[in-house]
DNA sequence: TATGGTGATGCGTTTTTTGCATCACTATGT
DNA sequence: ACATAGTGATGCAAAAAACGCATCACCATA
């Protein structure tokens, strides 16, 4: 869209905070660019940036008039994306914000069925937490984005939430595989691998441990999922995830046939669930901006979101 | 605004409904505004307009791409509205909806004390009624709208509200002017003059006629102040009127120096309540398109409305 | 004091937009 | 049936806007 052009020109000149910088990210001179902001400013009666030696920064009605240019693009998307499903053709470009645990199974499956159905459409992932994916929200960065933890500000608009019990990974082998419901207690003196420190589902098991007043043998930390679940056929360890970011072959519930599957590595991983009394279950939250109409493609997405969620989890399901 | 233009142009054809009429307002050639219609249809990807031998019409994606274009405009006149006023010089344009009475006194009062402290607030006053004032908030043609009556859309977010007890007018001289509250009974056999069926304030007298199965004696129906009120000094009549739209000479209350204030031919005029009893106050809603982001001016212009009504009004005043 | 970074500006060139003339089409009235 | 007056679309030359190069002025830092 032609008109949009010296809008996104601006909104590249604040991200990058220097108008050469964004000149070269957009495949133009530095002079042009500066012309056309320059322009911008002119119209509107006052400077949007101020100029330091180092580049330019937004002022205050910079802040403002970017926020606006912002709106007008995530707009326009909305309007060109209903306009498409118009058509019949679905279109349009969906960003979701999240944590590794969402982006690990669970929307690598559910994107991939939604663009077997809308090839038109195009999808951005962000690997996000918390605060930072709640900022995307608002900065129009992001359509949607899951956030596993308690929700901050009040621009953040809850559309479904699933209680996500914390699990012990262990090879099927481990002691604790015969339980079903593992206890804090059972753990002591297990070597434990934890998530870092920021993960939601570090957070809950520093809460248990508190409450429990019980210290866990962490032999190692990591933020890979990968790391942490391949250790375990290693060294009789625990990990820990929660059922979203399962491996699709791990269950929560004890199979009779759990060792005739074993026929691949992760089958040879078995998932049991946490006592909900020693490590509280964590909500994931699916939101939106609140008061944002949002595109067509993002709209539906959101749809098979819930619909799966609420299919995989029908009992810690909210809507 | 610059990077506007295109958007302008389309909402002046949608209006139009022609592209050569369309032009010639804009004051440009009909090749130019077609070669752009064209431009943004092609960037689109889809076309906005039915060609028609007699001009052009919206099609169902134009629809939509108007709705946005008007917010867009809209949005941009917030944005300036609201970075003009970081300057400490308020700007803008305000532009209210409203019947005859309130364009009677009340406003007209209202924006002069306004724009004697921000004169650089521009104001346009539209009279409609109901329906048609809702629609212009739709449309976006008018930030505020003044509704007396039922409100019918969702779209349409209620401010405040004022009742308004309807009022009969007559001479100071009339028998019915010693009285302090009007029973409609009391008006069988006068002369009536009446509002024109659509008015508000006629309505509420049709729902007290036929509560009561009381017919007035209409002589004459109007949908003009001036001559119903005027007319009132060469015949024993009576008309009817809703406070805000009283010349401020014409009090409502009874008052002991009423004749000596006869100095000009307004105040040879006075003002009596009808009992609620008989013929029902209506109430007056302030409102805007809900969900929207007002401009500076026209938000602030909100707030002296509020708080003129809250003074004038203590007792039927809600917020 | 030299250097490497920033945004601003003058000027010639390139790209885009505009307006004129004209076409193709369709209702409407003679 | 035919002329007429209205509509939007298009080829082409002129006008206007945007662009890129070279360069300036400024500032922080080494």
């Amino acid at each position: 869209m032609r008109h949009m052009t010296n809008l996104r020109f601006i909104d590249a000149v604040a991200r990058e905070k220097s108008i050469r910088k964004a000149a070269e990210k957009l495949a133009i001179t530095s002079t042009a660019l500066n012309r056309r902001i320059l322009q911008v400013e002119d119209e509107l009666g006052q400077p949007l940036f101020e100029r330091l030696p180092s580049g330019v920064r937004l002022n205050t009605a910079g802040e403002l008039f970017v926020q606006h240019v912002r709106n007008q693009i995530a707009d326009l998307a909305r309007v060109q994306s209903q306009i498409a499903d118009l058509t019949g053709v679905r279109r349009g470009h969906v960003k979701i914000a999240g944590g590794a645990d969402v982006l690990r199974f669970f929307l690598p499956e559910l994107v991939a069925h939604y663009r077997s159905q809308h090839n038109a459409v195009t999808f951005e992932l962000l690997r996000q937490y918390g605060d930072a994916a709640e900022a995307s929200l608002l900065s129009l960065d992001a359509d949607l984005a899951f956030v596993f933890a308690p929700v901050r500000t009040t621009d953040f608009q809850v559309i479904a939430t699933a209680r996500q019990t914390v699990h012990c990974l262990m090879s099927a082998s481990h002691p604790l595989a015969k339980k079903d419901v593992i206890r804090l207690r059972d753990c002591i003196d297990v070597p434990a691998i934890l998530p870092t420190a920021k993960s939601g589902v570090r957070q809950l098991l520093d809460v248990g441990q508190m409450k429990r007043n019980i210290k866990m043998n962490t032999i190692i930390e990591s933020d890979s999922f990968e790391f942490m679940q391949n250790y375990l056929v290693h060294e009789h360890a625990i990990s820990f995830q929660i059922p979203i970011s399962l491996e699709p072959g791990i269950t929560s519930k004890q199979t009779k046939n759990e060792t005739k599957n074993e026929t691949k590595l992760a089958s040879a991983i078995v998932a049991r669930p946490f006592d909900t009394d020693d490590v509280p279950a964590g909500i994931l939250h699916i939101g939106q901006l609140k008061g944002r109409v949002l595109p067509v493609a993002a709209a539906k997405f959101l749809d098979n979101i819930i619909h799966m969620l609420g299919q995989r989890y029908p009992d810690d399901f909210d809507q």
